[in-house]
RNA sequence: GCCCGGAUAGCUCAGUCGGUAGAGCAGAGGAUUGAAAAUCCUCGUGUCGGCAGUUCGAUUCUGUCUCCGGGCA
C-alpha cells in the first residue's frame, strides 16, 4: 500500500498566524487567546521592534506585556534597520523555543511581508550593503532613475520588466544584488529554484506544481519545511468605514497620550533622520515634519490619519490573496470561540 | 442697504475667446524576495449654485435670485 499523503495528515504541531490591518483588534484577541490556549506571542511587526517608539506604534503597555509577553518587540534602536530576512531567522528561533516547551507559537501582527517571508521563505541573497546603496543613490541623483532602469534592462531584463522605472527602492535592490554577487537577481532565483526542484525530485515529493511558471516564488526556501503547521486568521471590521473610524479615534488618542512628545525625544537625539526606516513609520514621519515646521498641527494629525488608512488598505490587499485564510469580524462576539474551534479541530 | 469677489469631482482649485470639463489631495483596486508602517502601478460623468434670456447650441455671454467671503455704510 502507498502511504497516503494529505494536508490533514500533517503531524507537525500547530502554530497560529493572527493577521489583520492596523486598528482591527489583533492584540485584544491575541491576549484573550493566551488565556485559553498554551500559547506564546511572537510579534510580526516592523514598527514594534523599535525601543522608544511606543505610543505611535500602539505598542502594548508594560502591564499588558507583563501579563502577555510579546517576543520580537523592542529589539532595535531607532537608528538601526531590520529586515524581512532577519525577522524570519529571529521568528523561527523563537518559534522553535516555544515549540520545545510544548507550547503553541502565536504570531501576531500586520507586517504582511514578514508573514510571507516567514511562511514561504526567501531566496538566499546578500543582505543590504549601506555603502553600495549610497553609491547607487548618488548615481541616481546624477543620472536619474530612468538611466539606472536602463542599466538594469541590460543586466537583468526580467527584473527590469517587473520593476517600474519609478520604483527607486526595488531598482536599488536589484542593482545592489548584481553589484555584490555579479549575478542578476533573476539568475540567482532561477538557480535556487532549480536546486530546490532537484531536491524535491530526489525526495520523490512530486507535487505536480510548476515552479518555473510562478517566477514570483522563484528561489524561496519554502521547501525547507517549517517546524509547525500554521493556521491563518485575519481580523477585520465588517465595514471599511468602521476601520476608518477606529483609525481616526486611535490616532487622536495617541496624540492626547503624548505621541508628539515621544517623537520630540527622538528628534532631539540628533542622530536620527527622516530617511531612516524607523522615522518613516506611519505617524512618526508626519510628527517629524511637524517638528521640522513643514506641517502645522492640524495637517500633521490629518496626514497621520490618512497614512494609517492607506497602510490598512495595503495590508488588506495582502490578506485577500493569502491562502487558506480564516476571516474573522472584529465585532463578532463569538470571535474567540470561533478561533478555538478551528484550532482544536486542527490539533486532533 | 450698496459695491466687489466667489459658487465646477468628497476637499482645494484650474479651465472652456460659446460646441457639456481636468489637476492635486482624498478614496478605490493592484503589486510586493534583506527599508515593507517602505516603495510603486492603475482608476476621474460631475444637475460646472437655481431660474430665465440671447444662440443652432450656454458651465462659458446677459439678467435675476440664493448662498459664502471681503469692503463701504
Amino acid at each position: 500500500m502507498m502511504p497516503q499523503v494529505s494536508v490533514n495528515a500533517d503531524n507537525r504541531p500547530v502554530a497560529i498566524y493572527l493577521m489583520g490591518p492596523t486598528a482591527a483588534g489583533k492584540t485584544d484577541l491575541a491576549v484573550a487567546l493566551t488565556k485559553v490556549l498554551p500559547c506564546d506571542i511572537i510579534s510580526v511587526d516592523s514598527a514594534l521592534i523599535y525601543r522608544g517608539m511606543d505610543i505611535g506604534t500602539a505598542k502594548p503597555d508594560q502591564e499588558l506585556l507583563a501579563d502577555a509577553p510579546h517576543r520580537l518587540i523592542d529589539i532595535c534602536d531607532p537608528s538601526e534597520s531590520y529586515s524581512a530576512a532577519q525577522f524570519r531567522e529571529d521568528a523561527l528561533q523563537e518559534a522553535t523555543d516555544i515549540l520545545a516547551q510544548g507550547r503553541i507559537p502565536l504570531f501576531v501582527g500586520g507586517t504582511m511581508m514578514y508573514f510571507k517571508a516567514l511562511d514561504q521563505g526567501l531566496a538566499t541573497l546578500p543582505s543590504a550593503d549601506p555603502v553600495i546603496r549610497q553609491r547607487i543613490l548618488q548615481e541616481a541623483d546624477e543620472k536619474g532613475w530612468e538611466f539606472l532602469h536602463q542599466r538594469l534592462q541590460q543586466i537583468d531584463p526580467v527584473s527590469a520588466k517587473r520593476i517600474h522605472p519609478n520604483d527607486p527602492q526595488r531598482l536599488q535592490r536589484a542593482l545592489e544584488v548584481y553589484e555584490i554577487t555579479g549575478k542578476s537577481m533573476t539568475d540567482l532565483w532561477r538557480e535556487q529554484a532549480e536546486t530546490a526542484e532537484q531536491r524535491k525530485a530526489n525526495e520523490k515529493q512530486e507535487t505536480g506544481q510548476n515552479v518555473e511558471a510562478h517566477y514570483t516564488n522563484w528561489g524561496r526556501d519554502s521547501f525547507s519545511s517549517l517546524p509547525y503547521n500554521a493556521l491563518s486568521f485575519a481580523v477585520l471590521p465588517k465595514e471599511r468605514s468602521t476601520l476608518h473610524e477606529r483609525i481616526a479615534l486611535r490616532y487622536n488618542q495617541m496624540v492626547k497620550n503624548g505621541f508628539v512628545e515621544e517623537v520630540e525625544t527622538l528628534y532631539r537625539r540628533g542622530d536620527l533622520d527622516s530617511s531612516m526606516p524607523s522615522m518613516r513609520c506611519v505617524g512618526y514621519r508626519q510628527v517629524w515634519e511637524y517638528l521640522e515646521g513643514k506641517l502645522d498641527y492640524d495637517e500633521m494629525v490629518e496626514k497621520g490619519v490618512i497614512a494609517t488608512r492607506q497602510l490598512a488598505k495595503r495590508q488588506i490587499t495582502w490578506l485577500r490573496r493569502w491562502p487558506d485564510l480564516h476571516w474573522l469580524e472584529s465585532e463578532d462576539s463569538e470571535l474567540l470561540a470561533k478561533v478555538l474551534k478551528i484550532v482544536h479541530s486542527a490539533t486532533i
